[in-house]
RNA sequence: CGGGGAUUGGCGCAGUGGUAGCGCGCACGGUUCGGGUCCGUGAGGCCGUGAGUUCGAAUCUCACAUCCCCGACCA
């Protein structure tokens, strides 16, 4: 991508009343756009991170025989009814609920459990049908009465809601760990530390649930961690209490603020119940089937790797969630010479397949394009310019020193 | 939904009753050329909306809307 070409550019100033570090660097980045409280556009930039972030998600589920498809968010009433969560008084704060010009009530989606049940009735019959491990990435709606802290809360969001359907407890609790594992694994991808804590289920269940959290000033949530191991948990739910021994190792135990990323739910037999899905088992008995939910908050991380990445200058993106791998900064392109070894090593970069934003802006400090390039995060800054003659000048964006490499160095250093 | 703050060119802000200004950005010319150079010229605003007060309102009053923050509530 040619940064002459990139929408939108970077902006100085801070939007005003941004406060929160996420909503600041976002903004003057580029990465999003604000059409109302709560709801962002994913401006090129913001929705090249979100593939990222979601090809990592798609990567781990699919090695848990886990298929992605896509649902409607728009979803009629009746089927709500089937679990009373359309009257639920705690889910119609958060449900958009209205009529359409025929007077058929719909609702728009805030998750997916009810619309899934009901697929899951259509299809399986027999205890040979199960497991099934279905998701999507989709856009959420919560009438959240309070949205805030930039993208990290909105009242319509990215999620990927993964759903599992199984013949026993004991198999649903098998998946369940299986899907603790994979998204261990995701967070770890993008090097976001998490701590699992056990929590309250909310409109979902009154059943066992676990949420991932990022330890972060700016989150909502407190949990008490030990201070000596991985212990951790919510104060929703926790027996043990501040400045107590951990019951895991005798650490010390101390509350912090943290944001939920991910929460898995085991939901039992409860879905399947209240909506007559059920299977036969290889007695030709009906058996009920035993539910599971998981959700990512997708664009949610977006905010919160800001939150933990970013110095006084900009963001700092890990490698594996960046927009683009390269910001390839050419100076003194004026300069005939000097713009078509630039060129050069935009098109060397590009056909080996690396991700690369090509700063060719003619006329334009360096002082300015070095700002725009910590501002923006990308890992490798690579300069060519007429000091670097046949060389580039690579610095990464979160250390001080610079090197001056050949291309094919620099590719080498790409590749591992 | 309770409390607080904000609303003036694209963005950030100043302007306490007498015909609207600065910085950034943008356009043009020159200058500079490795950490947001400097100089000049120019385009761009029903001062959030509505109702009042006044000879006269960005400025005073009231209502509403929107955004941000703190609570209550939650991927």
């Amino acid at each position: 991508m040619r940064y002459s070409q990139l929408f939108p550019k970077t902006i100085k100033q801070a939007p005003a009343g941004a406060e929160s570090v996420n909503h600041q660097l976002l903004v003057r980045a580029g990465f999003i756009d604000q059409l109302m409280a709560g709801s962002w556009t994913l401006l090129p930039l913001g929705f090249r991170v979100i593939s990222k972030i979601n090809d990592i998600i798609r990567g781990e589920l699919n090695s848990t025989e886990a298929q992605e498809m896509l649902m409607p968010l728009l979803h009629p009433r009746d089927i709500w009814d089937q679990t009373g969560r359309w009257s639920d008084p705690d889910v119609k704060e958060i449900m958009y609920q209205f009529k359409d010009i025929r007077g058929k009530e719909l609702g728009l989606s805030f998750t997916h459990e009810e619309i899934v049940m009901n697929l899951l009735g259509k299809y399986v019959r027999s205890y040979k049908d199960l497991p099934i491990k279905i998701y999507h990435f989709s856009t959420k709606f919560r009438n959240e009465p309070r949205a805030k802290s930039g993208i990290l809360r909105g009242r319509e969001f990215l999620m990927k809601d993964l759903y599992s359907a199984h013949v026993s407890k004991e198999d649903l609790q098998q998946y369940f760990q299986q899907v603790r594992e994979a998204y261990l694994k995701i967070f770890n991808r993008m090097k976001l530390e998490t701590r699992v804590v056990d929590a309250s289920g909310g409109v979902f269940t009154e059943g066992f649930t676990q949420e991932f959290q990022v330890i972060s000033p700016v989150g909502e949530d407190s949990i008490l961690v030990c201070e000596s191991c991985d212990f951790a948990t919510n104060i929703e739910v926790s027996q043990v209490k501040e400045g107590e021994k951990c019951p895991r190792c005798g650490g010390k135990i101390k509350m912090v603020k943290a944001i939920e990323v991910g929460h898995i739910f085991t939901l039992g037999t409860k879905y399947s119940k209240n909506m007559g899905v059920f299977f036969l088992d290889e007695h030709g008995k009906k058996q009920d089937l035993w539910f599971g939910s998981y959700g990512i908050g997708v664009s949610r991380l977006v905010g919160v790797l800001v939150e933990k990445f970013h110095d006084e200058k900009g963001i700092v993106w890990p490698e594996a969630v960046a927009p683009f791998k390269v910001h390839l900064v050419g100076l003194d392109l004026d300069n005939k010479e000097v713009m078509e070894r630039a060129e050069k090593v935009y098109k060397q970069l590009q056909a080996e397949g690396v991700e690369v934003l090509f700063d060719d802006k003619e006329g334009v400090s360096a002082g300015e394009k070095f700002a725009d390039a910590d501002l923006i995060g990308i890992p490798y800054r690579v300069v060519v310019s007429k000091r670097t003659e046949e060389q580039l000048e690579v610095k990464k964006r979160n250390e001080k020193t610079t090197a001056f490499v050949t291309v094919e160095e620099l590719l080498k250093q790409l590749s591992h």
